[in-house]
DNA sequence: GATGAATGAGCGTTCATTCAT
DNA sequence: GATGAATGAACGCTCATTCAT
């Protein structure tokens, strides 16, 4: 363990972090300010992190391999993939949604470069997608998905709207409870927009594209 | 003509500055360089912008409004709302598709702080979201649309899907086609992940929250 | 030129940092004194300089180069090596005991750290030491100076000896003409300071070391 | 005994602060790095030394006042000046040839500023010059020292030779033998570099302080 | 309009020193 | 005496912007 002595400094660093980079962004976020709101020294927080931006990975690291972490198990509660979407889709808008600051920090600052983005995306989101794939994979074996259409679409689709979802909540800065959006939102991924019956011309593109998409 | 020249002159300007916040980040940008690629002296920017905050700004708001007007355009060609969408969404990927750089920029330069967020809420992709809105509502008349599904949320789905389509292709430098998943993507949103027959378990909580989430 | 427009910034800032090096010492002198002393913008420092560094780099590189050129000229007044050696050792004090904070600069600041003690000698000192070694050797071989003592241990004592001369004078803060020490010391270091008829016991060694020594 | 442990303690710091100094330079040593190679805590520096100062000044005061004893008592193995001006040369050389690192410190880390030079001419510089002084003056009562010259100036080059041979062999890295030079040294500084019967055009100079002709 | 030299505010980070344990 | 976590003052340098030419 690097840490010297007190966990709780740290925590109090990365809580009072959160509180910066969500009000003033991660660049126009003064060290100096985050080391007073944590009740520091500006040189303590050298000990704990390595720089600024050390400060704001480790948020990314630490805080969201627990929800990854937590996701996974929570889904386990039911068995087709179906409910465990729902679940997953719960977990991620509850867990942002309980803190708008964090969510600022995870929709807008962790995306400030293609360089956090690439970190973002290798590591973190990499994880999730995986997760995620792995349910629509069981629930195409097991019949509850279409088979035809290509896991990491539908992976991407589960999270685009998801993450759009959290954007619009964190930017709209309108009070309701984000949460509540798990429900309907897995649903429409899953019996689609179109109104039954209706015809979708979309047939034909899809199986040419079918397995297609890289990430 | 001095007009013509000079409006030759911020266009290069703008040019270059796709480039170099594209391969350097907002912050990492310099004046200096967006200059020198465009040929110009550095004080010639401020005779064209107001400032590098405004570079970033103009670049949104004048090439955007191209791109929701031609999509607003094209989308006549055909009268459906499926194949409108369809139209939509092929318009979305091959305009970010054609240049990487310009792709870079407005996934992730774009998003650096609220404050360009929020700026970009509320100009260009709110008349984005009308637009998709209008045409979801024109679907729900038509009856090719589920009118039991909240517009606002198959709108974010909708843009959601295609952002992190769009988002994936930036970050994962893979060189595959991201027009060509416009078919697909739309087709998953109109039909569904959900094997035909299968019943989902999200209806009793989807007419709870219809209605609800603003933006 | 890499200098953009005035050489009479550079000089200017160039006169104040001799000051401000010498009254504050290198470590402890701020580059915004210097830039005030100058007259100029903290950043205009930059525009003339890469860094403090270069600052003082340049100084010696500059100004040094002037005065191993000029001592070269002027020893051509006359022929014989110690009548040379006369001319060189009058220059080398003149130069330093003209302005006590060059001379400080010199003897203090440039000898900071070894890396700047190895530029030192690889470029200044290093042609200075051709320099007189060049007339040591002319002495030799019209034979008005000794050819069993090895060159470079004469071109040291005659460095070492000048150079602790400014040493002192500069330390010592005394207040005499510097320059009218080298007629004194030349002499000293062609005659010796041993008696006439004194015999000394160190000819048996230095014959033995004759041909030694590095630099 | 805690006294004895102190004491090595206060020996460890201070042979760590050689290597250190020697290596990185004054200021860019670092406090924590002594600390470490001594093999004690950051703050038990403070025990034994006022600051990073004080440890270069007790290095200088404390082995310095050492060797100037030591010369002091080893010349009065012989009787004439100019062999005790060979003894007090050897010792010179051979305790500053005997380890770099400490040579480093001397020749360079300890002339860092004027402040330093000062301090350093003081004290050990100041009663080395004595003792030199002394022989050269016993040397011109013995009548084998020639008595027109200045006492301190025989004494500046004695000392500004010695000095730059030790200079030159810090810097040049090269391995040879540093103390086999005093003799050749002194033999120079004695007898000078003057061919024998060589006229040198320093005569009128010389005649200003009553000198005698060429040998 | 165009230039580019000059400006100067602004800040992340280091590290000698302290002091509670 | 010894420790080492904590402190916080201090500063070189960058770069967006200005303005005299």
């Amino acid at each position: 363990m690097a840490r010297k002595r007190s966990d709780d400094k740290r925590r109090r660093i990365l809580q009072a972090a959160v509180k910066v980079f969500a009000r003033k962004g991660y660049f126009a976020a003064r060290v100096a300010e985050i080391a007073a709101r944590a009740g520091v020294a500006d040189g303590t927080i050298y000990l704990y992190f390595r720089g600024k931006e050390d400060i704001l990975v480790s948020l990314f690291d630490e805080l969201m391999a627990e929800h990854v972490e937590r996701a996974s198990q929570e889904m386990q509660a039911v068995e087709d993939a179906p409910s465990r979407l729902r679940l997953i889709a719960e977990h991620h808008l509850r867990a942002l949604g309980a803190d708008r600051d964090l969510a600022v920090v995870f929709q807008v600052e962790l995306r400030q470069s293609t360089k956090f983005m690439e970190r973002f995306t290798a590591s973190w989101l990499g994880r999730y997608f995986d997760l995620v794939g792995s349910v629509i994979e069981q629930g195409q074996r097991e019949g509850t998905l279409r088979a035809d259409v290509p896991r990491k679409l539908v992976a991407k689709a589960f999270f685009g709207t998801l993450d759009e979802l959290v954007t619009s909540w964190v930017i709209g800065r309108k009070d309701y409870d984000l949460a509540l959006l798990a429900g309907p939102a897995v649903d429409l991924l899953l019996r689609g927009a179109a109104a039954a019956g209706a015809s979708t011309s979309g047939r034909a593109v899809l199986s040419v594209a079918a397995g297609r998409g890289g990430r």
